[in-house]
This record gives C-alpha cells, structure tokens and sequence, in this order.
DNA sequence: CAGAATCCCATTCGATACTG
DNA sequence: CAGTATCGAATGGGATTCTG
C-alpha cells in the first residue's frame, strides 16, 4: 500500500538551522533562483517563463513553480475575465529576493571565466542595470528610461538614487532604447559601443531626448576590477 | 576507445550571460555554497569539514572540492612541515562571497518555515554574528571577543564598526564565551536568554570582563520583522 | 496554449569497502 | 587520516502524450 506521497516541500536536505542553509533548501535547487530572476520585474505566464529560460523543459518548470508556491516565495494567480489568463508571480517575500541575486550576480561577474557573449533575457539585463547603477553619480538625477527589448518593454524610473523597473508601455518616457535583444544593450551600456554605430546597424533605435539618454548610459559600469 | 575525460568544471547549465546564472554554474551545486561557508574563516582539513557539514560523504565532498578547485574558488595547499597535512582554503575571490552568504540568511531568516531549533556549525554562528551586528549601535566600540565552541576557538576583533572573525586560540581577549555547542551561544545572542540560567546549567562559561561580555550581546539581534 | 501524467534513461548520491 | 572504488537506489530531467 502506497502513501498518497504528499506535497513534499522537498525534504530536508541539510540539517542545519544556518539561515544560507535553509534559503538553499528553499531555492538552491537547479532553475529555481533563475525562474524567481524572470518574475522580478512582475508576474509572468507559463510560456512566456518557459520561452526566457532556454533549456528548462516544462516539467521542471511545472515542480519549479510548484515548490517555489509550497514554500511561500511564488503565487500562482488567474487574472481576472476578459484575460482569465494563469500568471505566476512572487509573493512580497520574494521580491525580497533580490539582493542574493545582485550579489550571486556581482560576485561572478569578477570571475577570470566569465563569458558575456552568451544570450541575455530582457529581465536578466534590466536587473543588472539596477545593480550597476552607479548610485553616487545618479544621485539627484532622474529620468523615465523607457526600453524595448524585443516584444518587452519596460520603464527605469530613476529619482533619488533609486531605480525601480516595471514592465511597463513606454509612452510618456523621457526617452526610449529600442533594439532587438539585450545584447545590444549590454554592448551599450557596459561595452560602451557607439550608439552611432549600433543605430547605423539598425540594431538599436534611440527615442526622445538623446541627450539625456547618452547621459543616463553613463551612470551604469562594471565593477572597475 | 575512451577520452581521459578532462576535468570538467561541470558543463554550462544555463545557457546566460546573466552573472546570476553564471554564479550558479559555479557554487549553485547541491553542498556547494555549505562547503564555501566552512571555509570562510579559514582552511579546514578534509575531516573537519566533513564533521562540519552532516550528511555530506566522502564522495561529494571529494567532487566539491574539486569542482571549486577547478573554478578558482578553493584553494588546496599542503601545511609546511612538521605538519606537512592538506588542507583547503578560499581564494582571496572565493572569501567575497561571504555577501552571498549573508544574503541568503537575511532572506531566509525572513521565512515563517524556519525552524532555528536545528543544530549549528561554529562556523555557521561566528558568520550570523557578522550578518547581524547592528553597526549603528556597534559603533565607536571595540573589543576582542574569544568564543570557545566545542574544539573551535574564534576571536572577534569588533573595531569602527566592522567585526573580523578569525580562528585563532583565545588568550590575550577581553572576554570570551565558552559553550559546548553553537546552539547555547544562539540562545544567548538571539534568543536572549539569561545567561545566569546557561552558566548555572553548565552549558556556558563566561571569561574574562563580564560586564563587557553582557554589552557585547546587546549588539547584536535577529532582524525585527 | 497551459499544464498534468507517463515513461525511461542518465546522472547523482550514499553506504560500504578498500588503499597509501 | 585522506581520500578512491564500486555498486545499488533514488532522483532528475527530456520526450511524449493527454486534457481542458
């Protein structure tokens, strides 16, 4: 006679009260930080997750979103009619989250290994320009920065030396980067590649008042060393 | 006929740029980040960390071990004679990960799910320490602080409001905590008990500038909410 | 299209035994 | 003590199929 086998919140792993410890029960399975990393900007239906996370198959989706929701970090919603669409979205403790990611980010980003060629999701960079942030030149400054990244659009909203991103339609932005996909961007604001010559490519498109946005890509570096 | 199978420094999970993903390429392993922690407060032999971390084997810890080797992270090194024994240390890349680490105990603690009640490394609380100091209060003072914890001996050097912790034998400090285990020391910092009740039940002894001993503990709290 | 259910293979893990 | 070797069991994850 078989046990109806419960929802496991996936048993104890380390039996250790050390707080790394018990977060790493929590989300330390494989895909788990990267599927919170595509909800950081807001909810997200199932495919669209699938289709940022290349490689993730929909089972492990499915046990991801299903462990995430049992331990209390994700919330799986249905958006009211005429949408009625499921979306997944992370729980206020979750978007807590997010400093493990800056930090997991900045901590590798000084590896010797590092490889940046590879693809990057829209979410992926919108979330490295607030950890590169160079908060003591923002401060004071403020701008609305939209971005188009492929079919996503959001707004950087920077005042006060904060910065929160919304996936968001950018009219009634200061000004707007358009392009194909985050590479061109990171090409933009970390590589410091020529707008001039990414525009002439027709890989980025730039909106608005281009002064400023010239300006705001000068606030966001890799760490020096 | 059979390739001698490289080291692989374990073959390129997610396909990102994202240094959030790359990190996890890197420490995101099962055991992985526990190892790293052991080590933060400096190198440990094969058998001390298998005690440190329970439920870990042999076998793992071996291929851990390796793996990080292989990612610049651990350092393996052999003692000058007369000890002439191995050990494994952090790379000076390998200790700024401690943020990491702090990061995901802030998150965690935060969870209702916890349960603190689980037994604790020494290691485990000598770095709860440093992630729950309250640096408002902390500043301006200073003490050498010696903790005995089972066979562990740590000195923390608490000075403008930061606090190294090194292992180190604990003579010349001003006062010292000698516990049979961490969970003793979490009652006395977090849980606030009276240390009269601990010292009368043999589980703590206090050494040294009591008074000083007592301010001491008030400088540190689990976050509020 | 969203996601649950099944199947099946590859990998990983832990226990035990063994070695310098 | 510091691992290596081997093996069976558990788990993970991809592919495919099925349902609303």
């Amino acid at each position: 006679m078989k046990l109806p086998k419960e929802t496991k919140i996936h048993g104890r792993w380390y039996d250790d009260a050390c707080g790394t410890a018990f977060a790493l029960e929590l989300v330390g399975e494989r895909w788990s930080l990267l599927v919170m990393r595509e909800l950081m900007l807001g909810p997200r239906r199932f495919s669209d997750l699938r289709a940022s996370l290349p490689g993730i198959s929909a089972k492990v989706l499915t046990e991801r979103l299903a462990g995430l929701e049992a331990s209390g970090v994700v919330l799986r919603e249905t958006l009211p009619p005429p949408a009625a669409v499921q979306v997944y979205g992370l729980t206020e403790w979750g978007y807590r989250a997010e400093p493990i990611m800056q930090e997991l980010g900045r901590w590798a980003a000084a590896s010797p290994l590092h490889d940046p060629g590879l693809p990057l999701s829209s979410v992926s960079f919108m979330l490295s320009l607030r950890t590169m942030l160079d908060t003591a030149r923002a401060d004071g400054g403020s701008a609305a920065a939209g971005f188009g990244i492929g079919e996503d659009t959001f707004i950087a909203r920077l005042a006060n030396g904060e910065m929160p991103v919304r996936r968001e339609s950018i009219d009634k932005v200061d000004f707007a980067f358009l392009a194909r996909d985050a590479q061109v961007l990171v090409a933009l604001f970390y590589g410091k590649v020529d707008p001039a010559t990414l525009e002439a490519a027709g890989a980025l498109e730039i909106r608005g008042d281009r002064a400023a946005a010239f300006a705001f890509v000068t606030l966001f570096a890799l760490p020096s060393g």
